[in-house]
DNA sequence: GCGATAATAT
DNA sequence: CATATTATCG
């Protein structure tokens, strides 16, 4: 519709290997009225964003650096800060696109990124702070003025749901109640951890080392990490429902999800953005990490400045809440 | 259905 | 033996 409406003034910051494209971007997001930071190297942009996560309202990130992984990326960045984050590449297969979208970016823009495409990114930002309503944009002039409250892009669960810091889970016994509940920040965690590692080398007392959550236990892991596994065959094999057996096409990945490194998410319900939840379903733990095979935990949490502390969420008995929608949504 | 725990397996 | 995986419990 009209064009001269979106939002001035939104601070982006850019990061891609490529300084070149990286100049680019920055005159496209200007042209855009947006603010611009830039940089071509992950780390230093790791260190702006832990001190200025709250003068930065989206991220736009390429996913192919020579090193780092872009996958590690997003996730570092999606569980530490509650900004959206737009991932770019030149590569927008789907199964790719899927990896990313899974894990938590907003967008996927395929590059050469088109002034139009940027100037839409703003809606990401506001969908995030407003969260769960999603009352009818009318898309006129009520765009004018972002909020810009330092603590206002964080606080989607902040009541006495999850007590983190940034985004990121770091201790659970502060609610010392009964069990253990499972949310999307620490589940996030939970993923990035079995990504990270492969689905082969995915095991409890590694993940737990990686998802550095003080006070979480192997057992409770372990037990997540059960259920994982068994929610992801069932999406992964969909057939299965009393119809058709499906004779033909697909060669049948009867190798277990363990075996080798499966892959290609064939089908799968992704998610359901506002509401409460987003992961109903995840991309195989098979990534394009640099060195191919083998793990690299110890480096795996190269940003974070300092230790923390913080609490979570326990359950007492009262959990026919409505809670758990982690990935289940019932039929 | 969830997470904890017991029972097995490696 | 320690830890991973599966089964069962509440």
């Amino acid at each position: 519709m009209d064009q001269e409406l979106w939002p001035s003034g939104l601070r982006v910051l850019v990061i891609d290997n490529n300084s070149s494209y990286l100049s680019v971007m920055e005159e496209l997001l200007i042209k855009c009225s947006y603010k611009v930071t830039t940089y071509n190297n992950v780390r230093e942009a790791m260190s702006f964003l832990y001190g200025n996560k709250q003068t930065v309202d989206l991220i736009i990130c390429d996913v192919c650096f020579p090193t780092e992984d872009g996958l590690l990326i997003l996730q570092e960045v999606t569980s530490k800060f509650d900004i959206p984050t737009v991932v770019m590449s030149s590569n927008g297969d789907t199964s790719t696109v899927m990896k990313y979208i899974t894990n938590g970016a907003s967008d996927f823009l395929i590059k050469p990124v088109r002034i139009e495409e940027l100037k839409n990114i703003w809606q990401h930002v506001f969908r995030k702070q407003i969260g769960v309503e999603h009352r009818k944009c009318n898309s006129s002039q009520q765009v004018d003025q972002l909020s810009y409250g330092t603590t206002g892009i964080t606080e989607a669960t902040m009541d006495s749901e999850i007590r983190e810091n940034n985004g990121t889970v770091t201790d659970i016994r502060d609610l010392r109640k009964s069990r253990l509940s499972w949310t999307i920040q620490l589940h996030r965690q939970f993923i990035a951890a079995v990504n990270s590692l492969g689905a082969d080398k995915a095991v409890p007392k590694k993940i737990l080392e990686i998802m550095k959550v003080k006070h979480l236990t192997r057992e409770q892991v372990a037990s997540h990490l059960q259920k994982y596994r068994l929610h992801l065959r069932n999406s992964t094999q969909t057939l299965h429902k009393g119809g058709a057996p499906s004779s033909s096409s697909h060669p049948n990945n009867e190798s277990s999800i363990l075996g080798t490194q499966v892959n290609s998410p064939p089908n799968s319900l992704y998610f359901d953005q506002d509401g409460c939840m987003e992961i109903t379903d995840y991309s195989l733990p098979k990534d394009d990490i640099s060195s191919g095979s083998d793990c690299m935990l110890g480096e795996l949490n190269s940003y974070s400045p300092e230790c923390f502390q913080d609490d979570f969420r326990w359950d007492s008995e009262k959990q026919g809440s409505e809670t758990t929608y982690l990935w289940n949504f019932e039929a």
